[in-house]
DNA sequence: TACCGCTACCATGAC
DNA sequence: GGTAGCGGTA
């Protein structure tokens, strides 16, 4: 392999450091005077991806491509952030300052909804839709589905008819997955398939109010860009203005973005596409792994497709293990990684008693690893579901351990965030009735009756001044003061982040007035108004608080120093993508990996699986999973939260159990009296015993 | 009609 | 632990 690097032609210093797998595909298709035809990277675990890619469009830039004409699709800001960080970074080694300066033409770089809110207000005239619409998140989107539930009398209770959460997952899933109603119903709702013509009527209903309210919600970022790009003139035009498109973390797209992809680049030219079959853990979103398996299949002749199956991340036992976890896979994956990173240490499968265990366990060992020289920053505790750090964070705050939480974020949830963005996206945009509706009952005296009311009358006359309508009587002790603030607010009198703060402080008294706990909700608002400052404009900020929450907390307010050292907490979905140098899995037990929700389902389960195999292959060198013997389980089904005894995650079976070093803390003590006795007597048969109370 | 207090039900992941 | 929906009361 030496000889043909060395045969390989080099420009600077951009070709050096990649393996020969990497470096296909960074020169794939350049130089030939041509657009570089589609590819497919194939790009496992730990396999250098985000470099490689970062690589291919520095390799690009270097040969005269516009940084301005190259569109960039990514599965987060973070990940967009890092992207564009990683080619200044590379192009300024080959090409000195040049190379910096036209790598910051790269603006073209977010998320499929980010990139789809921006195309769809530049393009807002060509299909009719008023460029002034605001974006709902999940929360409002069921609200609105809620308010033409209602209004259908599909909310009875003894009707039984499902949930606005459901109703919406439903709708979301049919227009993600490209799939018919009756489809869906089968395959993912089965329960609600009685309802079959009713949800259809229900979401013709809710796509009505969406135009009536010009609101979009996540979906509509795509399927409006979709439907955009399926008028063959407005696909060009768009098409036409980049010549590369580059999709990260292809995996965990779905049919619809791949349709998208498609109508851009019908001929797959200047396409790159990355992603890892096995790393597919987003399908509750409707992704599939069909679009990575197909796309090489849509273009004629067939994509390139190149593999890179060396893992420069974890040392060879952890790869051994994650590669024995994700080869029980029901579905073949074609690559095995391998490392050749030796270590004498197999991962850990430490069995805890309880979660307070595993807290005192994790955080004791995370004390350890800093003395021995890795800092908090490189250490990081994943878990399947946001609720099980809950001990952990506690032991943490005990031991003065600073931490950062990524996931399961609930700040934007708060009732009282929420109601004060409602008031700015109602000034920003009248027509949006959920945010008016939830607005005008924050006053004492307006309920839902009063708001409705309200709204028709406004609606009917949209000159009509806020001050001039007549409030219930109730509220007209605070109505003077709301409207003030209403129209100052759509007057644009203040500027920006100021606005926020008159916001909070109309907001204030109500707040006090319908929370029992005012000071720590009146902290979230002030750090709401930071967040706020770093923003452009209302609208850009409205739009992408909704697009991209912060996506992080930490145990005290506001960000942490960026040169302070703290230990990261994340999901596993949120970890995606990153490493660290030691990471401990928490719950490595049935019920929550997998989760005790999917089960039964063969695909909800694989990808449970390919969690387990994304949480393993994070880590570089030292790999603890943690098992508590007994884990509470909240209220579920069952009366009354309970205790339950667990068992070894599935996804581990003792035919595998050789890849780990077994152990369990805190570590068995022969008591003093006890040790010769122990060796003398014969081993007490519990489980006969067990299997004997049913006999 | 608003609002309070009660009960029943639910609780992954996230653009 | 949170919230949706119900029925009673002001």
């Amino acid at each position: 392999m030496a000889a043909l690097e060395a045969r390989l032609p080099t420009r600077g210093d951009l070709l050096a450091t990649l393996n020969e797998g990497q470096r296909r595909a960074v020169v794939h298709g350049i130089g030939t005077g041509l657009p570089p035809g589609p590819l497919l990277v194939i790009a496992g675990a730990g396999s250098g991806k985000t470099n490689t890619l970062a690589h291919r469009v520095s390799n690009l830039i270097v040969h005269g491509a516009d940084p301005r004409r190259m569109l960039l699709l990514t599965f987060s800001r973070r990940a967009a952030a890092e992207m564009t960080r990683r080619v200044e970074r590379i192009a300024a080694q080959a090409m000195g300052a040049d190379g910096e300066a036209l790598s910051a033409g790269l603006t073209w770089a977010g998320t499929f909804h980010a990139v789809g809110a921006r195309l769809l207000r530049d393009y807002a005239a060509l299909i009719g839709l008023d460029p002034g619409f605001t974006i709902h998140d999940r929360e409002d989107s069921a609200d609105l589905m809620n308010l033409a539930r209602q209004e259908l009398g599909l909310a009875s209770r003894e009707s039984r008819f499902p949930t606005k959460g459901t109703c919406l997952a439903i709708y979301s899933r049919v227009v993600n997955a490209q799939a018919e109603l009756a489809e869906v119903l089968r395959a993912a709702f089965p329960w609600c398939a009685a309802w079959q013509e009713a949800l259809r009527g229900l979401f013709a209903a809710y796509v009505e109010a969406k135009q009536a309210n010009n609101v979009l919600d996540y979906d509509d970022l795509l399927l409006w860009w979709a439907q955009m790009t399926a008028e063959p003139a407005i696909a060009a035009e768009i098409g036409g203005r980049f010549d590369h498109v580059f999709v990260d973390e292809y995996q965990d797209t779905n049919r619809l973005q791949a349709a998208i992809l498609l109508a851009l680049k019908p001929d797959g030219s200047g396409l790159t596409v990355v992603g890892d079959d096995a790393q597919s853990i987003y399908s509750f979103r409707a992704a599939t792994v069909r679009n990575i398996l197909d796309f090489p299949g849509h273009f004629s002749p067939p994509a390139a497709i190149v593999t890179l199956e060396r893992n420069y991340r974890s040392t060879e036992p952890i790869l051994a293990a994650a590669n024995a976890v994700i080869a029980l896979a029901a579905e073949r994956f074609t690559k095995t990684l391998w490392s050749d990173r030796p270590s004498a240490q197999k991962p850990r499968l430490v069995t805890v008693p309880d979660e307070t265990g595993q807290a005192a366990y994790v955080a004791g060992r995370v004390l350890e690893n800093r003395e021995a020289g890795t800092a908090l920053r490189q250490q990081a505790v994943l878990f399947r579901a946001s609720s099980h750090s809950g001990p952990l964070e506690v032991e943490l705050v005990r031991r003065n351990i600073p931490f950062v939480k990524y996931g399961g974020l609930k700040f934007l949830d708060a009732a009282h965030v929420k109601d004060v963005l409602a008031v700015l996206r109602w000034a920003q945009n009248p027509r949006d009735r959920v945010a008016g509706f939830r607005v005008l009952q924050i006053l004492p005296g307006i309920g839902p009756t009063g708001a409705a009311r309200i709204l028709d009358a406004v609606a009917e006359d949209p000159a009509a001044d806020l001050a001039a309508t007549e409030p219930p009587a109730r509220a007209a002790a605070d109505w003077p003061a709301f409207a003030a603030m209403a129209g100052h607010l759509r007057s644009r009198a203040s500027p920006w982040p100021a606005e926020i703060e008159q916001v909070r402080l109309w907001y204030e008294p109500h707040l006090e007035r319908i929370h029992e706990d005012p000071v720590t909700r009146r902290a979230d608002l002030l750090q709401l108004e930071q967040i706020a400052g770093s923003y452009a404009t209302r609208e850009r900020f409205l739009t992408e608080l909704t697009l991209d929450p912060p996506d992080a907390t930490s145990d005290e307010s506001g960000p942490p120093d960026r040169d302070e050292d703290y230990l990261i907490l994340s999901t596993i979905h949120s970890a995606k993508g990153q490493e660290w140098r030691s990471v401990f899995v928490l719950n490595a037990i049935d019920g929550c990996i997998p989760s005790d929700l999917g089960v039964g389902e063969v695909a909800a389960i694989e990808e449970e699986r390919r969690l387990l195999y994304v949480a393993m292959t994070r880590a570089r060198d030292d790999l603890d999973l943690v098992m508590p013997q007994r884990f509470f389980v909240h209220q579920q089904a069952a009366r009354g939260d309970r205790h339950v005894y667990a068992s070894r995650t599935r996804f581990i079976p003792a035919a595998i159990l050789d890849r780990f070093e077994q152990a369990a803390w805190p570590a068995a003590r022969p008591s003093p009296h006890a040790g010769s006795a122990t060796a003398a007597r014969a081993p007490v048969d519990i489980g006969a015993r067990m299997r004997g109370m049913w006999k």
